[in-house]
Formats: structure tokens, sequence, C-alpha cells
DNA sequence: ATATCCATTTTTGTATACATTTTTAACTAA
DNA sequence: TTAGTTAAAAATGTATACAAAAATGGATAT
């Protein structure tokens, strides 16, 4: 596996300190590289949000609070429904049959968080590049990479990929209807409910 | 002056061969530095979207296009007034003073296009910084720093540049007058009338 | 007791050298 | 001629070594 994969997967299952700066002489050590890779690791992962600086020299992992996740979800949902209106008429049998292939590796047992993350941003955009807009769905692929960082308590605490599975499969047959107005209804409400719960579960954990 | 700095300008002014793999020999003989510190500059720029991979090794400066400008200035549309209504009612006496000296450093005459795009963010992160909302923020000024790359054509061909000056005063009146409505109103028609005026002139280029 | 300064140590930043991959182009066969 | 193949080249990726910068900790002065 590449060491970016890797550290991701290290950060979500909290093998590393969290806080404190990422020493690279310790990462280089750790992945068996040396830090020149380390380097360029780090800084694609800082472009990610998934490290920020410490002080003047160095990075670490920035906490997760529930102002960061409202953000992701809300601007989310503004760019996803924009992405898909744009997309929907432009939506044929084959995107869907794409769209349906990583609903399935999605209901594996045994897939990674960060697998997880990706093949989730996979069936989203297999929805929205029928719109064929580039700029557009790049930046909303940042956020939805972002929003990885999330994924531990969606999957874990709170349970939400039965549900989340199920949304998408009334998704697909919403377009499949070609009933526009609901699945843009649908869509709207399957990321904004997401970025409720998380919120809400993550304030729940700051206060108490 | 840094590196990144120094290839971005060299972009703008079209220094740089564009469509053809930048090699990291030649950029770092070019600026007088060893090959990694041009990795670190281009991996930079790669997530700023000023260079973008060239086949499987290898990045090349990218074709400006209207789609992209198009795209750009719609998300900023959406998520800059967003997030200046969310600040709006906490903007205080220093949060414009502070802006209107980025205004004044804009009136100079020679600042580099690079500055000038960054000198308009200040500008404008000014008046979102109020709304509080680190992450919004975060992504905002990164579809603002990506805009910079047509900065070229809003301050040369389409002398641009005045207009936007004049608009700038306005909203700060509209703020001190506590006008949001108005204020909101004159933000959208900012962002979205340049990004018309630079989109309508890179379609002509394209197709003449 | 606390703040400040300086030397030491640690860490990051960069250059050079080498390994690996990718591209290029020449060559062969259909 | 053209497609496919392979060997040479050129380019990127990585390791090691060194330089510069930052953090640390202790001594001194207030």
């Amino acid at each position: 596996m590449d060491i970016i994969q890797s550290i991701k997967e290290d950060i979500l299952n909290n093998h590393l300190p969290r806080g404190i700066p990422l020493r690279q002489a310790y990462l280089s050590t750790r992945y068996g590289v040396s830090r020149i890779p380390i380097r360029d690791a780090l800084q694609a992962l800082k472009s990610e949000g998934w490290l920020v600086l410490h002080g003047k020299a160095g990075v670490m992992i920035p906490d997760l609070n529930w102002q960061e996740a409202e953000d992701l979800y809300l601007m989310r949902a503004e760019l996803e429904c924009l992405l898909f209106e744009m997309a929907f008429e432009c939506i044929h049998d084959k995107d869907v049959a794409k769209a349906r292939l990583f609903l399935l590796e999605l209901d594996q047992e045994y897939v990674s968080l960060v697998s997880r993350g990706e093949l989730n941003w996979c069936f989203h955009s297999a929805l929205y590049m029928p719109a064929n807009r580039p700029t557009l769905l790049r930046v909303v692929e940042g956020l939805n990479k972002q929003a990885v960082r999330y994924l531990g308590f969606q999957f874990g605490p709170l349970g939400y990929q039965a549900k989340s599975q199920d949304q998408h499969e009334q998704l697909i047959a919403l377009i499949e209807a070609r009933d526009k107005n609901a699945a843009l209804i649908l869509l709207r409400q399957h990321i904004e409910k997401a970025g409720v719960l998380l919120t809400g579960y993550l304030k729940k954990l700051a206060s108490g």
C-alpha cells in the first residue's frame, strides 16, 4: 500500500499521536522509507486537510470538531445538489450501472475506512460526471476527501452505514424513474442528515 | 522571492511553456536550486490547480478555459455570499478598517498580478473572517487562489480593475450603512459579473 | 519566582548520487 | 506502411549526507 494511504489509515484508527508534531524521522522509520517520500506524503496530506502546520516547522493531526464537519457537509449539500441537477438529464444507463458496482463493493464486510470513503465518492461521482463540469467535480471531490477524516464516527458509534446504503439504493431507483425533483430532495437529505447526525455527535463529545 | 511565487508569476506572464511537460531539471537550473525544493513547489502548485499531471510522469501548465472559469466563479458566488451573510452581523469597524487597508494597496500602480490576486483575497476575506467559519473560509480561499490564474485577462484585455475597485468601495459603504440585503446583492453581482465577463471573453478567444 | 538570553540539540530544508520508471525511437515482422 | 517490440535515453523517485533553522533547556539577571 502507498504511504499516503497508510498514514490516512493510521490517522483514522488513532495509531498516530494527535495534537503533537509528527516528526519526519519517526514516520521515516515507521514506514521504512527515507524522509523524501515522507515529505512528499506530508505535503499531499496537508493540502487535503489531514494534517496542519504545527508552529513554524512540523505538522500535526488536527482535532476533529463539529464546526468543520458542519461546514464540510453544508458545502457538500450545496455543491453536490447543484452538480447533480446539472447532470441529471445526462445520466444514462451505463452511468447508473457503474454506480451500482461501487454500491456492491460498499456492501462487502471487510473494507477499510479509507477505502469506504473512496468507494462512497466513486458512487456519488459516477452520478455527477455526466454533468461534464470537471472543475466543480474536482472541488466537490476535495470536500469528500476531507470528510473521510470523520468516517470513523459514521461507521463506528453512529452506525450510519446501513441507512446510507438504503438511501443510495433509493437514489438509483429515483434516477431510473426519471424523477428529478424527488432525487434532488433525497440527495440533499442524504447529505444533510449525515452532517446533522455527525455534527450533533461531535458537539456532545465536546461538551461532555 | 520564494520559488512557488516565482513559478506563479512566470506562468501568469507566459514565461513558461504551456501544454508540454515542465521538466524538474529545467526548473532546477532556471531557479538555481536543486530538484528537491522544485518537487515540493510542483506538488503545492498541483494541489492549487496551477499545474496538472502530464501522462504518468511530469506536470504541465493547464490551458485556461471558459468552463473552468465559469465553475470557479459560480462556486465563488454561492459560497462567498453564504459566508458573507454569516459574517455580516459580526463585521465591526476594525474589520472594515482592515479591508480598507488592502483596498489602498490594490490602488498602487506597480503590484504584480499574483500580489493583486492575494490582495483581492485579503480584502474579501477580511469581510468573511468575522463569520468565524474557518473551514468554509479555507475552501473559498482555495477557489480564489485558483481564480488568480485568470487574472491576466481581467487586468489585461478586460480592464476590469477600476470597476472592481468601485464595487469594493460601494460594498464597504453598504456595510457601514448596515444594509445587509443590498450588500449581499452587490457582492453576488460583483463576483458573477466578473465571471460572466471573463467567461465570455474566453469563449470568444476559443471560437475565433 | 519569572523572564530573557544564549548554547546545545533536535528537526527540518537542500544538495548530490543512485535506483527505478517512463518515454523515445529504432527495428522487426506482418 | 503500420503495428508491435525492445533497447537506449531521459526523466522521475528515493536514499544518504550535509546545511540551515527551530526548539529545548539551563544559566543569569531582574
